[in-house]
DNA sequence: CTTTACCTTTACGTTAACGTAAAGGTAAAG
DNA sequence: CTTTACCTTTACGTTAACGTAAAGGTAAAG
């Protein structure tokens, strides 16, 4: 039991543990649809697939994701979507969500380098601080 | 008055239009400490400075930051601050910042990378769907 | 001088994403 | 057989970020 991430099923707080949440949060995302796990009678238990879509979960939280839109972004990593008008219904929102991240990267690529210019202005103000107090 | 960022002061209407939010939502900004607008007798008058900081909100709001977050970026761009701790504190919370970019930028590249296999996977379905309809 | 188009403040309402009890069940350890 | 450490459900509470009236002021147009 050493290795959480190696292995099968796991209890929910043993998720709760390794991503740092508690399981009311856990029991939250099952209440919006976004986890199903199977149960030993009443208790919950957690395959692999469940750990990825939490992880997929909170990856989208870091991002500003909606739950609701982790959610759509977990139906796109399955492939049992059947009907063809479905797949192309999916496939158009993946394209879009793709876009989305494009507009997202280049948000945070502005930023940085705003960031950036800020920081070096920050040492040159405390470069000149420690000018003047050392006089 | 045609061009609407080369003005120099805006109405309240005229950022809202211009970033499609509410006037609301701008009040709401100034309530929260992240704007403070000049006055012509009640009337707001928004400077260039102010529309810069209130498109900095809405940038961080894409990119899923608090009003709180995006108040402590606000404060990263103006040199107003003196004290020299305070200067040393507010690099320190740049490279903070810098560092989460960083790991969102990286959350990023990985969805990036999913999503478009997802796409070809799902293209791939499509694809195989039609072969069979065609049978 | 009355529309029309803005502007203002105050205040209650709403949704998402949980937090926090409360009340109870189970299973292994001592 | 009683702790201890988990697990469960139900349900009310909380915070952020606004939405939505309501009630009133102003200034230019017709």
């Amino acid at each position: 039991m050493r290795g959480p991430s190696v292995m099968s099923t796991y209890s929910i707080s043993d998720l709760a543990k390794e991503f740092d949440i508690t399981t009311r949060t856990i029991r939250f995302y099952e209440d919006k649809g976004l986890l199903s796990p199977s149960r030993r009678g009443q208790t919950r238990i957690y395959s692999a697939g469940d750990r990825t879509k939490l992880k997929l979960i909170l990856r989208g939280k870091r991002l500003g994701f909606s739950l609701e839109q982790s959610g759509e972004i977990i139906k796109m990593y399955d492939p049992s979507n059947n009907n063809e008008e479905q797949l192309t219904t999916l496939c158009e929102s993946i394209r879009k969500k793709r876009e989305q991240l494009k507009h997202q990267q280049h948000d945070i690529e502005i930023m940085m380098l705003d960031l950036q210019e800020s920081e070096e202005r920050c040492l040159a103000a405390i470069y000149k601080s420690q000018l003047v107090t050392s006089n």
